[in-house]
RNA sequence: GGAGAGAUGGCUGAGUGGUCGAAAGCACCGGUCUUGAAAACCGGCAGGGCGCUUAGUCGCCCUCGAGAGUUCGAAUCUCUCUCUCUCCGCCA
């Protein structure tokens, strides 16, 4: 969410940044109705001032025991307050229209965003690593997976239905390893506090990271309750901290969190029907920052690091792209994808998505912190990253360390992991 | 699921219709004292919004879990909701 004084006060920025972004509203309505609320605020602290005043000789009026003059004044006072109530109410439905408004307004992308219109323009700013040469055809990771016995999408269509999958075997295994090497790499080297949050979280939460209202379609829902279960952890895990004030001396703040995390995948279709690349329910482990606004992106650079670290350390190929205006997500003021080379599909794809967004959500979560003991609350910056996107990482390992004979090698990093194990055959 | 209790500032906790944005204690910040620290003493210390001819150690307004109601006036009374705790039952 946008700050409404800043908003009014820059309009034209806010509509420029707004055009950037491919998007086509028009903020005239909010600005107005802003002027309203003030003026309305202003009548009706007026009336409030003088009702206190009046309220005031009642008090000395009761103390005297002055009967007359008490009677006359209630009569008085009762349209009085009512009047005050009418306005009271109007008020509050302006500021719900505000709310309204401001809600579905994207954040402002940060002056360093590439200007563009869709991924096409996104750029790349980095490349590690070689394309692995094979002296075959590399197949995809369902193929592969399918052979060994360690990907059965079929028998998940039965229990389930479309976009889902069942590791079995070595399979499950290696997703497990995935998840306990990447933690360990984070807590253990990059400095992140573990969290293992709710997977299911209420509509509040839900608001505060940016998801609702505008996406409520991407996320589901648990019939007859106020649950959701998590597109991501980002959602518990940047609400942890909601209605908070951090000390300064704390930030940043660095959290790392495996979880499940369930989308509707709703306007996908058709979209990555095969494989394991887009699912209902995946695994991801994901980097979440609270930070001072001062070096938030520092912290951004440094989170794409971590992030870049685990690809580093399987000794996946790998590229690292801009988002363009575009392309951003709707809270985000800038964002990198980390998009991993899968040679049996002969392209790169996102593996990993590293995101400041700068006061958009601490103020919709309201996440504040103190510079020192004295000083106001002001909102911090929120930022998170996968680190990596599990389900992903399987594919590439499979993709990318598959023999001929359809065996695949596992990672040495990954190794103790799996018991020892060199390769699944 | 059944029965009961409760929700007040960073924390503990007083407050049952007006002078209460709120006692007291703890924590924290500043000061006095001290070679330094501690103790003691003094002072400060919630969040949000609006205004301005003086942008301030400024004025005003709102907020005691959330919402609605009674009343001239609600932290205090009534209703609804949410959450927490205790006991019992059930259960991974």
């Amino acid at each position: 969410m946008l700050d409404l004084k800043k908003v009014c006060s820059n309009i034209e920025v806010v509509q420029e940044s707004l055009k950037k972004r491919g998007q086509d509203i028009d903020i005239s309505e909010l600005i107005s109705l802003s002027e309203k609320r003030r003026e309305l605020i202003v009548k009706i602290q007026g009336a409030r001032t003088e009702l206190n005043r009046i309220n005031d000789e009642i008090k000395i009026a009761v103390s005297k025991k002055d009967n007359s003059l008490l009677e006359s004044r209630r009569s008085e006072l009762k349209n009085f307050s009512q009047n005050i109530k009418d306005m009271e109410k109007e008020l509050d439905k302006i500021e719900t229209e505000i709310s309204n408004h401001l809600m579905y307004i994207p954040n402002i992308p940060h002056f360093s965003v590439p200007l563009g219109k869709s991924s096409e323009d996104n750029q790349e700013i980095k490349r590690w690593g070689k394309k692995p040469e094979f002296s075959f055809e590399p197949k995809n990771h369902w193929d592969i997976g399918e052979r060994l016995g360690i990907l059965d999408f079929e028998r998940a269509t039965k229990i389930a239905g479309t976009r889902f999958a069942v590791l079995k075997g070595m399979g499950a295994r290696l997703e497990r390893a995935l998840i306990d090497f990447m933690l360990d790499v984070h807590t253990k080297e990059h400095g992140y506090t573990e969290i293992w949050p709710p997977l299911m979280v209420n509509t509040k939460a839900m608001t505060g990271t940016g998801q609702f209202p505008k996406f409520r379609e991407d996320a589901f829902h648990i019939e007859g309750t106020d649950y959701h279960l998590i597109p991501t952890a980002e959602v518990p895990v940047t609400n942890l901290h909601s209605d908070e004030i951090l000390d300064s001396s704390l930030l940043p703040v660095k959290y790392v969190s495996y979880t499940p995390c369930f989308r509707a995948e709703a306007g996908a279709a058709g979209k990555d029907t095969r494989g394991l690349i887009r699912q209902h329910q995946f695994n991801k482990v994901e980097l979440v920052k609270f930070a001072h606004p001062k070096n938030s992106y520092d912290e951004l650079e440094s989170l794409l690091s971590d992030a870049c670290s685990i690809l580093e350390k399987l000794n996946l190929h790998y590229r690292v792209v801009v988002l363009c205006t575009g392309d951003m997500g709707f809270s985000s003021a800038k964002t990198y994808d980390i998009e991993v080379w899968l040679p049996g599909q002969n392209t790169f794809r996102e593996i990993s998505s590293c995101s400041n967004f700068e006061d958009f959500q601490s103020r919709r979560a309201s996440i504040k912190f103190r510079e020192n003991p004295k000083s106001k609350p002001e909102f911090l910056h929120t930022l998170n990253g996968s680190g990596l996107a599990v389900g992903r990482t399987l594919v590439a390992v499979l993709e990318n360390y598959q023999n001929e004979d359809g065996s695949v090698t596992i990672p040495e990093v990954l190794r103790p992991y799996m018991g020892g194990r060199e390769i699944i055959s």
